[in-house]
DNA sequence: CATTCACGTTGACATGGGTCAATGCGGCGG
DNA sequence: CCGCCGCATTGACCCATGTCAACGTGAATG
């Protein structure tokens, strides 16, 4: 995986030419405001395992993940955790309730990041109210997906949820026809986001397999080998 | 309960002297604006058990809920149902993702709520940003509730969950103290919410009750009565 | 090349909460 | 006032998934 990106922390970020533009809350802009964007833009990256936010901190900045991927959750006291959902290139990281951050993210492979300071990014939608619009359709999204989650997480079984897991996160990722799905998290990622066990999500992995609805042909990939019959143990 | 409310579908609405327009989206606009909002505005009624909107319908409107308590869910296809969350007035019904509705809402008492097209709604926020703004704060508040959730369904045992649902509805409720909390919707729906079953909901509640963590008068109010013990039983 | 270590898989067993069934109870219609 | 009906409660039993433990495997390290 080679590094195109050289900007570091605060460095200057070149919006026109960002490839995630036309998907993220970007997208929406006409080249002056733009370039108002780029101007409040930093660039921050962060190493697989390592934390982007945390929750409850001061939400001082917004974030859109430009490489990557990025887990987000929350943790009771006791150290159980939800992974409340994975972020790809394009999405938005750190809504957030009041001024504080309403869940951690850490980085599952390498990030970059383009951070806007909160503050700048409320004012430059005082200009641009489309900036804000694309900021509620996001946030409009973003809610559905969280619909989605609180059923599968509620009402189904543990075979449904990893079916869904994998048709959801292979209709995000635009994949190649027949192209393995990268699974770049590990099981207990997976485990914590469906509400599973890390035994329950590997069993079910290895049944699907022995079923011939995937192959894995290694940890961190998926081959949907099967799509009808993947939907039709998804539940819905 | 008598009712004052003698608007119907359809008919003129008095934004400047609504009960509930501080805490609704309503609440940010000036004289001016919300006479152009009273004006886009109409009162619906649906009788307790009534649809108010269903899932994958065209969004055509936006509730804002003034008298009564909703609860929106999503069903499987076999009928399992996920109740996600319960409306009480001043909580907006109907953000949509694109141009359907991501779920459906039903009436659990009789209710009455705003209704606003959604066109012109938008066409509003276009000269009223300060609308669009709310909106979106609300949006993140709704979203702060599903993470929550999440790590309801996903990581709580049976017990944290009742007891972070009576807590989380005490919490929105303003109640006089020692007041009974009232509990409008039944069993089922209390166990679709909280992803049990109603057995398991009405055991829990009757251990609670034994545990002198909470009374119950009647089978449609709660009353805390420990609330210190009822935190630590609730997991957070 | 040997060792270690983190992660994943598999097996055996335990259990929280689901399922099924009986009973209770309060409101409503006749 | 009685009987019915929908909801809630309670009990007995069961099973999907969690827990605990052993083992495999591949990548990193010395």
């Amino acid at each position: 995986m080679d590094r195109q990106q050289t900007h570091c922390c605060g460095a200057r970020v070149d919006c026109a030419n960002c490839g995630i533009r036309p998907i993220a809350i970007c997208g929406a802009l006409a080249p002056i405001a733009l370039g108002k964007l780029a101007a409040i833009a930093g660039s921050r990256r962060v190493d697989a395992g390592a934390q982007l936010i945390q929750e409850g901190e001061h939400a001082q900045d917004i974030f859109t993940l430009t490489e990557g991927m990025l887990k987000i959750y929350k943790l009771l006291p006791d150290g159980r955790r939800q992974i409340t959902g994975f972020m790809i290139p394009g999405d938005l990281v750190g809504l957030a309730y009041g001024d504080s951050y309403i869940y951690s993210a850490e980085a599952v492979t390498d990030i970059v990041a383009c951070r806007f300071r909160r503050g700048s990014l409320l004012a430059l939608m005082a200009d641009h109210p489309e900036l804000e619009h694309r900021l509620l359709s996001r946030a409009g999204n973003e809610l559905a997906a969280a619909q989605a989650q609180m059923l599968l997480l509620g009402r189904k079984t543990a075979r449904e949820r990893v079916a869904s897991f994998l048709l959801g996160l292979a209709g995000r990722l635009d994949l190649g026809q027949g192209e393995p799905m990268p699974l770049p998290m590990n099981r207990g990622d997976i485990a914590d986001f469906l509400g599973l066990t890390i035994e329950t999500v590997s069993r079910t992995l290895t049944l699907m397999r022995k079923a011939g609805q995937i192959a894995l042909p290694d940890k961190h990939s998926v081959t949907i080998a099967d799509l009808a019959s993947l939907r039709a143990a998804s539940g819905d």
